[in-house]
DNA sequence: AAAACTGTTAACAAAATGTAAAAACACTCA
DNA sequence: TGAGTGTTTTTACATTTTGTTAACAGTTTT
């Protein structure tokens, strides 16, 4: 079941077998795909469709692929990124500057292309730097940004320390984070290896965050080790 | 005389005849660069100087550049660019996982991270946008080019320096802003550390958006890092 | 059971902040 | 020029917030 609605892709790409190829892994990863392979349709499915992305191959048959993203480019505001064989300078910096967003040489490792897909889409979704730099388990939800955080959509006061506790140890979850680097990543300086202000604070932060000390389903401690952020907690 | 600001680019790098490569070749294409060299300053450095873009190298001594990348991205909006002679497929998801706009290998074309450089910044920076709109937060109604406040379409009178911080603050809405950062910007010279006058002029601030400092619902304070607008306020 | 580790409280010290009031500054206008 | 006006900075102090430590109770490991 999938409430959010799939990203939709327009992928550019005369050679079929490839165009496949890439198609499916990113149909694996959750995003509609589509697929045109003739230049001179390009603009006007893009025009019609409004894909989120364009990934669009320079080598098309049709339209030449500079002039496309040329042309579209002032009409068209969501990302292109260019995935080409021509491994020249010269036609990276013109794409870009043409207007394109990346520019990808072929053949790319897929996790490649797909981890630069996402930064794209990230970057230009108003919401989707916020989806991604708000860090949500549930009813408990961290903005970063604004330095809230939320319990049942209940604001909560955290002071300054305590909030950059919470983050790192929210940013790692599930894994465990030891006194040292705790201590090291909230007061920039050095552990002495005996200091309890780090207990202090997780007691204190356990509190507020509403977890019982004798059982915590947040913040649990692992004895000897330090402490790790469950997920899964409500 | 040039009346728009140049960008501000910090440079971390720790080969120096390369960041000194790189520099000039920015600095030729009107881009005001600074260099940070260690690792360990590179957060401290972003967050106070908020540069339009960072370039992280990730090979630096002090702190491994990909922590500092997921580090720093919570706190940090504009575009950050890798530039590394790690050229490993991992990396590059990593890099981009952890919330980079660009991953870009060593040696890089000049011509080819100046493209990339202004298509990334071409993307995020509203910046001779944000100069010209009104910015509207409900009842707040702010118009940098008539200098105007609104509050529930009552126009406010405010000081040029209070303008100035509001403004400043609001453009960078969601984003906590160090009492260096705002004495530089609002008054163009250096800040020793001990200074207030940007403790009163908030407090003046305050007042004049009706905000009460006791429980702030615009401007808050973060303790120890700096102030913050806070966009759903009414 | 001893040793090592953790949780928690309270008390104090230290640091950061809010703001009133005074002083310094800048600007206008007669 | 100098009084008048408004703004900005500094100073000073009250208040708030936070960090640290010690102490002790409780828990886990060996």
């Amino acid at each position: 079941m999938n409430n959010i609605p799939q990203t939709r892709l327009l992928l550019a790409e005369d050679d079929q077998r490839l165009a496949q190829l890439v198609h499916d892994f990113l149909a694996a990863n959750d995003f509609d795909v589509t697929i045109e392979s003739n230049g001179n349709n390009v603009i006007r499915r893009v025009m019609a469709e409004l894909p989120q992305l364009l990934i669009l191959d320079l080598g098309l048959p049709g339209k030449n692929g500079l002039d496309i993203c040329k042309e579209i480019r002032p009409h068209y505001t969501s990302p292109i990124l260019i995935l080409t064989a021509r491994n020249s300078d010269t036609d990276q910096v013109l794409g870009l500057e043409y207007g394109a967003d990346d520019y990808v040489i072929k053949p790319a490792d897929p996790r490649v292309l797909l981890a630069r897909i996402k930064a794209l889409l990230r970057r230009n979704n108003p919401d989707g730097l916020n989806a991604q730099t708000t860090l949500r388990f549930n009813s408990l939800v961290i903005q970063p940004q604004q330095r809230q955080v939320f319990i049942d959509n209940q604001a909560i006061t955290l002071s300054s320390h305590e909030f950059e506790l919470l983050s790192i140890l929210a940013q790692n979850a599930g894994q465990v984070l030891s006194r040292e680097y705790l201590f090291k990543a909230v007061y920039h300086r050095e552990y002495d290896g005996l200091d309890r202000s780090i207990d202090v604070r997780i007691s204190q932060l356990r509190k507020h965050v509403q977890d019982d000390s004798d059982n915590p389903a947040r913040i649990k401690t692992v004895w000897g080790r330090g402490y790790v952020f469950v997920k899964e907690a409500w």
